[in-house]
RNA sequence: CGCGGGGUGGAGCAGUUGGUAGCUCGUCGGGCUCAUAACCCGAAGGUCGUUGGUGCAAGUCCAGCCCCCGCAACCA
């Protein structure tokens, strides 16, 4: 009998960066819906990736003196070692810059030229030179580029054009007639609504730079962006290389992608699917993002979170758990720390932890360790058995609905049922009445099922736990967790169990407001030093050495000139003065100082940061400020010392 | 009139097609001693942002208003 097929993909990531916890996020949702089909039986296809291509990759590439691909060699081996470390289980990973992508591309692009989807014509528009980007008339500011502020162009240039309009009729069709195909619903109304205001053809090449797949039938353009992309889907089931696996998994069940991304995979990757005549998937979920304590993740408020130091500090299951219970899928969900100790100590150590220490515990006191197939019937125990069926059967229809939250719930309930039932049965009482010898056998043997059928159910969220469990009850670990196995009775008679560090210790918050393990009754004897974990309660960023901190050149500045950015709500154009050299810094202060009130002051400035361009204006440096609860910002003064001065 | 998300006990959230408001944490009280100060039971605490409308019935549907947060578009 030949298993039933499953595809599932999340984006491919961009290498312009390493990974936040957002990726991860999306990632991890999308491997626990991989381990689940495998657990229910299915022969899964989990599909990730980077994507490689682009002007800005490019540009990354020449400022480090690099090549493009050795630039995204160094990024993309992190990506991997995230997934490593995270214990993502997926099948494959595709690359855009790889040769069998380039071939995948390339023949589709051919494939659909000729069929006479894409066409080439002189676009013409304003055209910001330095910017190399062209404007709409609609988002010019005065005429100038809304960028940079310089005057733009009439330009000319050819490309290649994707007719998107010509299958806006049948897209909207589609997604009229299949109620589920995008989801959560909000999204989908976004998409019509998107639809109905009229879809243009997609401007698919770029001559301007070549860090990107030729166009096969023009060698002077590349392909760009989403054109190349998106076909990453065909290439990692081998589409036109392997025959029988594409149309295994072909079409794909859920792209699950960020909600900023849907309109590309439920409008613009469907009809590159229509024209090649390919059916369409069937299902693109679009994710919330992660805020972090209540505030958008971003690289300028400095709260971007890395997961990779997270993970080091709790543990790759209990940033998996938190992700997927605390989430719900298709909202967005407020990261904390505060709330993931929450988790860890609640759910993670108090309810599940304690009930296999507990459980093992009293096996090893009553039984010697040994586990007993004995069965009574009495209330109690009958309850506990009919509580495994009752789980398996909702929790399997809230992961086929993709409520992977729900599920959790539910097995948490599970477990929660385990810890009343030692309550309800007492065994350190029927340990103490010889008549109840079996009765004390048959919980002992019904706690050990609960927690066997818990490893099995949690294997999709918590892949390292499992195996622990399954350690501690004296089981062999199990090539794959199955579903199948969650039904009564089946560890056998005369395990020995064996008994092992707790799953998930305690954390603790001590004086200095660092995260500790919490000493329990034995290891406060057995370990006088604590295991102490390093992390400075803020969140995410990791410690650095004194050698990171000498990096930077701090100096005091003089503020000898402030003007307002025209157009602007937040930038300041100033001239510091630093020793005898003075330089532009542009600052997003404006919303909190005026002009005079900046003059004279000496503030302090990092000196050697790589200048940016802000809205045109070569900003060479920062000013130091201190952001209050509110985001206010206020200025790192140094009154009276002299300008040049270095900051230790 | 730029686009979007959201306002539900102290905190964080869930509320399917309208039918007596749920969950987790926290607080308070009790129980238990197998266990990681854990576990089990109970209690207190909400005019569901606001105003109006349609229903026998509104957190849910409709209209208006207020507030918060993203994006557009600038935080180096």
């Amino acid at each position: 009998m030949t298993k039933p097929c499953f595809y599932i993909t999340t984006p491919i990531y961009y290498p312009s960066d390493n990974l936040h916890i957002g990726h991860a996020y999306c990632t991890t949702v999308a491997d626990a819906i991989a381990r689940y089909k495998r657990a229910d039986g299915y022969e899964v296809m989990f599909l990730t990736g980077s994507d490689e291509h682009g002007q800005k990759i490019q540009r990354k590439a020449e400022e480090k003196g690099l090549t493009p691909i050795q630039y995204v060699d160094g990024i993309v081996a992190n990506f991997k070692r995230l997934w490593e470390m995270l214990g993502i289980s997926n099948d494959d990973f595709v690359r855009t810059s790889e040769a069998r992508h380039q071939k995948v591309v390339q023949d589709v692009m051919q494939k659909i030229f000729d069929q006479g989807d894409i066409y080439k014509k002189n676009y013409e528009g304003k055209y910001c030179v330095p910017c190399e980007s062209y404007w709409t008339e609609h988002q010019l500011i005065n005429g100038n580029c809304p960028d940079c502020g310089r005057p733009v162009e009439n330009m000319q240039e050819e490309s290649y054009f994707f007719k998107l309009s010509k299958y806006s009729d049948r897209i909207l069709k589609y997604i009229m007639d299949n109620p589920d195909f995008i989801q959560p619903v909000s999204r989908r109304n976004e998409m019509i609504n998107f639809i109905n205001t009229g879809l243009e053809d997609l401007c698919i090449t770029r001559t301007t730079f070549d860090w990107g797949i030729p166009v096969p039938f023009d060698k002077k353009h590349v392909v760009y962006v989403w054109f190349d992309a998106l076909l990453n889907y065909f290439t990692g089931i081998g589409y036109g290389t392997d025959n029988e696996k594409f149309n295994k998994f072909w079409p794909c069940d859920v792209h699950l992608v960020g909600k900023e991304i849907v309109r590309f995979h439920s409008i613009i990757w469907p009809i590159m699917l229509m024209a090649m005549g390919e059916p369409l998937p069937k299902k693109v979920y679009g994710h919330g993002w992660l805020v972090v304590e209540g505030d958008k993740m971003s690289k300028s408020k400095g709260n971007v979170v890395d997961p990779i130091g997270l993970i080091e500090e709790f543990g790759p299951d209990a940033i998996r758990y938190f992700l997927l219970r605390e989430i719900n899928l298709g909202s967005d969900g407020n990261f904390s720390r505060d709330a993931l100790i929450s988790r860890i100590n609640a759910d993670l150590a108090n309810d599940l932890g304690n009930l296999l220490h507990r459980t093992v515990s009293m096996i090893e006191k009553y039984h010697d360790g040994i586990v007993h197939k004995s069965v009574v019937n009495e209330h109690y125990d009958e309850a506990s058995r009919a509580m495994i069926l009752a789980t398996v059967a909702a929790y399997k229809a809230a992961m086929d609905n993709m409520e992977i939250n729900v599920a959790i719930k539910l097995v948490w309930q599970f477990i929660s049922g385990g810890n009343k039932y030692i309550d309800d049965t007492a065994p350190w009482l029927l340990a103490k009445d010889p008549e109840q010898a079996v009765r004390l056998q048959a919980v002992m043997y019904n706690l050990a099922e609960i927690l066997r059928i818990t490893a099995i159910l949690i294997y999709p969220f918590m892949p390292h736990t499992s195996p622990k469990i399954f350690a501690q009850l004296g089981l062999e670990e199990p090539q794959e967790y199955l579903l199948s196995d969650v039904t009564w009775g089946m560890i056998p008679d005369g395990t020995k169990v064996k008994k092992g560090d707790p799953l998930f210790p305690r954390i603790e918050i001590n004086e200095e407001g660092v995260a500790v393990v919490a000493d329990t009754k034995k290891t406060a004897m057995a370990k006088p030093a604590q295991v102490q974990t390093k992390k400075a309660p803020l969140l995410g960023v990791a410690e650095i050495g004194i050698d990171d901190f000498t990096k930077l050149d701090l100096r005091v500045g003089t503020i000898i000139s402030a003007e307002r950015v025209p157009k602007t709500d937040k930038l300041m154009k100033l001239t510091v003065q630093i020793g005898n050299e003075e330089r532009t810094i542009v600052s997003g202060i404006a919303e909190y100082y005026t002009e005079t009130a900046l003059i004279g002051k000496n503030a302090i400035v990092i000196a050697n940061l790589k200048p940016v361009k802000l809205r045109g204006i070569e900003s060479r440096g920062m000013l130091l400020a201190a952001s209050d609860g509110e985001g206010h910002l206020v200025l790192a003064e140094a009154p009276g010392i002299v300008s040049g001065s270095k900051v230790k």
